[in-house]
DNA sequence: CAGTCATGAGTTTTT
DNA sequence: CTCATGACTG
């Protein structure tokens, strides 16, 4: 699939495995091109064909090509696969990056044009939540009533649809408070010289349709090309932004897939990808319909999913990879026993011989994990978690991070505020909040309050002898001019006593904790290494932004003997050999929150669609009967995503453990409850064994109805077997298939 | 001011 | 169940 094809530079590049017109296309098109990639059809490689022949082929520089990803691991990849089409030193020039660390980057150059300074800061979800709780508390909004959390959610949502605080309705009272939350939000923001991450798309953005600036038509000008992957992931913000780039030229190819839109919930829009051909007449469109990653089985399977969605762009799914193994469902007990049938899947994938990397185990919620964790230690089994708390995200690291976020831009208030008191130096909250309010009055950081204006603060003695101990020691790390950003960092943790505090706790926590900040340091020795050797100096700011746009998943790979394990979400891009999807039940995937009944059945449809086509060679499905979740057990049917998948690319089993106890033994749960709709007779049988006799005129029972078995869930009727007493009938279970069920372990559904 | 207990809430999270 | 937050107590 991979062309090793070593063109250099000014050499023609090979083509990608595509029909005739739709190479013509997707290598030479000038102007809107609208690439409908499949799951599995090789986008990457178009994508990375295209841009190589763009500078090979059509003399676009390189420094005028922006390509644009999502994830900075999908970046590398492309860079890495431009390394070898075009050479490495053309690669350097290109504009390869996400929408996030490509705005970063032309922030740092059109900082003053939205008035942030060049150090400016990125503030992630934790600092934003921070600014708001000070907001909230400031202005004695009840934090119980109006949780900070629904008002980040409210601007969030404001931002990726560029909507500034008075577009904002105002009718209900959090309407009204979250137009006030929002402006104090942004005011915050500015003044401590800080973004958030949709503002690095916004500021971009206003700057790129500014018709009065001459950066606008500056930023217009810049790119000659510009490629979006993931385009169905997009939102109003980032559309905006990219076509205020491409304004003069439309020399602009999007590729994406509307069936692999799982973001909504984050703002993405699919009906952008949708309205493309409305937004850019003459666009052309190409659709790759071709799937070379994965099996037959696998392949119908997914479409089989996605096929009843309903508003989709219409395109096939095909594949000419043999059939391969059928995709396998198996039915478990509960959530222990799925694990057991997961570990036992990977040691016989693991007996094969298939690397422990190419195996991969999903879940929808991360709360699912734990008893897969549990089951793999058990075994001896390596994994690793993909996702979940960032590395980054750590208190210890964070701690660290403030510290050196302040020496870089100390205007930042939320960072100053995590690290006044860490290690505890005695500089308890309410001084804390002395200073906080004293710098607000004098329209002053927080920062500077302390380092300039302690005196005005009224602190009492003691306090105000501490603070000033914690700003002699700001000053003399703000002093330090000649040192990296790793020996910085290592004169902090000497400095603040941090390195110290830890190891005199003397737990087991307190040295994970030490661990993590020698793994920052080492982070920071390998970034110095990094830049030094792309030529440049390393930087501070530089190290900062990085950590503040890299995810978790960006690591993925470089352990390469574990067993990943992920939720979905954090799937998509990835593909395995084996794919083991566990919990397919119905209310966990389809997920249904208990509190809201928002229905995005289609998004998770979407999501189980991009689940199952992660798998290569093998998708193994399982589902349990009950799960013990948040503390209490569920009785669990299987998903009706199971049921969609062709019966014959499906296989059925059932767990060891789920036989054994269904064999051999009075089974009282599969015996039906009377029901109202029901008309019948209760008689008695056998000792322990009731029966449910019918009425032989019930309806219920024809072909098409639904009926519910307490085990298998609900089903359709297939066609009536036996008219006896009680009926047999022939049921057709999603996740289980055709059954022969008597009628009495039926109910009408 | 800094620990300890109670209470409550609980998807997904590329950046 | 498990984590985060808030009130309470030395």
């Amino acid at each position: 699939m991979d062309s090793s094809s070593e063109g250099s530079f000014g050499r023609e590049v090979a083509e990608p495995m595509l029909n005739e017109p739709q190479t013509e296309a997707v290598l030479h098109a000038q102007g809107p091109l609208l690439v409908l990639a499949g799951a599995g059809s090789g986008k990457t490689r178009v994508i990375t064909y295209r841009v190589a022949n763009l500078l090979a082929e059509h003399g676009v520089p390189p420094y005028r090509l922006l390509a644009v990803t999502f994830t900075n691991k999908a970046a590398a990849e492309m860079r890495q696969r431009l390394d070898r089409l075009v050479g490495p030193e053309v690669v350097r020039d290109l504009w390869v990056g996400t929408f996030h660390a490509t705005c970063a980057r032309l922030l740092r150059r059109y900082h003053a044009a939205v008035g942030l300074s060049r150090d400016f800061v990125i503030y992630d979800d934790s600092d934003q939540k921070a600014v708001v709780t000070r907001i909230l508390r400031a202005s004695g909004i009840d934090e119980k009533q109006y949780p900070p959390k629904a008002f980040l959610h409210a601007i969030h949502q404001a931002k990726q649809d560029v909507l500034l605080p008075e577009d904002l309705p105002s009718r209900t009272p959090f309407e009204k408070l979250t137009r006030q939350v929002y402006e104090a939000f942004q005011e915050k923001l500015r003044a401590a010289n800080a973004v958030d991450f949709d503002d690095l798309i916004l500021h971009v953005m206003r700057i790129g349709e500014s018709r009065t600036r001459e950066e606008g038509e500056e930023l217009r000008r810049k790119f000659r090309h510009v490629l979006v992957d993931e385009f169905q992931d997009v939102n109003a913000a980032q559309y905006r932004l990219v076509r205020a780039l491409v304004e003069g030229h439309h020399n602009l190819c999007v590729v994406g897939d509307d069936d692999q839109s799982i973001y909504r919930w984050r703002g993405a829009d699919v009906r952008i990808i949708r309205g493309f051909r409305k937004d850019f007449a003459e666009a052309q469109v190409v659709k790759l319909e071709e799937n070379y990653r994965s099996t037959g089985n696998i392949v119908r399977s997914a479409l089989g999913v996605i096929r009843r969605s309903g508003e989709r762009e219409p395109k096939e799914l095909f594949t000419q990879n043999p059939n391969g193994a059928p995709v396998l469902v198996v039915a478990t007990r509960d959530e222990r026993d799925e694990a057991a049938c997961v570990v036992e899947q990977i040691r016989e994938a693991l007996r094969r011989g298939v690397e422990p990397k190419d195996i991969a185990v999903f879940y929808r919620i991360h709360a699912q994990s734990r008893v897969l964790e549990e089951a793999m230690r058990a075994e001896g089994l390596p994994y690793q978690i993909v996702g979940g708390t960032r590395f980054f995200d750590r208190a210890e690291v964070k701690d660290v991070l403030a510290y050196l976020r302040v020496l870089a831009n100390p205007s930042s208030d939320v960072d100053l505020l995590r690290i006044i008191n860490v290690p505890a130096r005695g500089i308890g909250a309410a001084t804390v909040d002395r200073i906080a309010e004293a710098a607000s009055r004098a329209g002053i950081s927080v920062h500077d309050a302390v380092l300039d204006r302690l005196d005005a603060c009224g602190l009492a003695g003691a306090a105000s002898k501490r603070v000033a101990g914690f700003a002699a020691m700001l000053r003399s790390l703000r002093a330090v001019q000649d040192a990296g950003p790793r020996e910085l960092a290592e004169r902090v943790l000497e400095a603040t006593g941090y390195a110290k505090a830890l190891k005199d706790e003397n737990t087991a926590e307190a040295d994970a904790r030490l661990e993590n900040v020698s793994e920052l340091l080492s982070s920071l020795e390998d970034y110095e290494d990094e830049a030094v050797a792309a030529g440049g100096t390393p930087t501070l700011q530089d190290y900062l932004e990085r950590v503040s746009l890299e995810s978790d998943a960006d690591k993925l790979g470089k352990e390469g003997a574990r067993v990943p394990m992920m939720t979905v979400h954090a799937a998509k891009g990835l593909e395995f050999t084996l794919v083991l999807l566990t919990g397919l039940e119905e209310d966990l995937f389809p997920y249904r929150s208990p509190s809201r009944e928002r229905d995005d059945l289609e998004e998770e449809r979407r999501l189980a669609y991009v689940a199952v086509t992660r798998a290569r060679e093998q998708l193994v499905i399982t589902h349990a009967s009950t799960r013990m979740i948040f503390g209490t057990t569920r009785y669990c049917q299987p998903s009706r995503f199971l049921g969609d998948m062709p019966e014959d690319a499906v296989e059925h089993a059932v767990s060891r453990t789920l036989s054994g106890s269904m064999e051999g033994r009075v089974r009282p749960a599969m015996f039906v409850r009377e029901t109202t709709r029901q008309v019948a007779r209760e008689t008695t049988r056998e000792a322990g064994e009731r029966y449910v006799e019918m009425d032989p005129d019930e309806t219920w029972l024809s072909a098409g109805r639904s009926v519910e078995h307490t085990r298998f869930g609900v089903g359709k009727v297939v066609r009536l077997e036996s008219a006896a007493t009680p009926p047999v009938v022939i049921v057709h279970f999603a996740g289980w298939g055709e059954k022969r069920i008597v009628a009495s372990f039926l109910k009408p559904a």
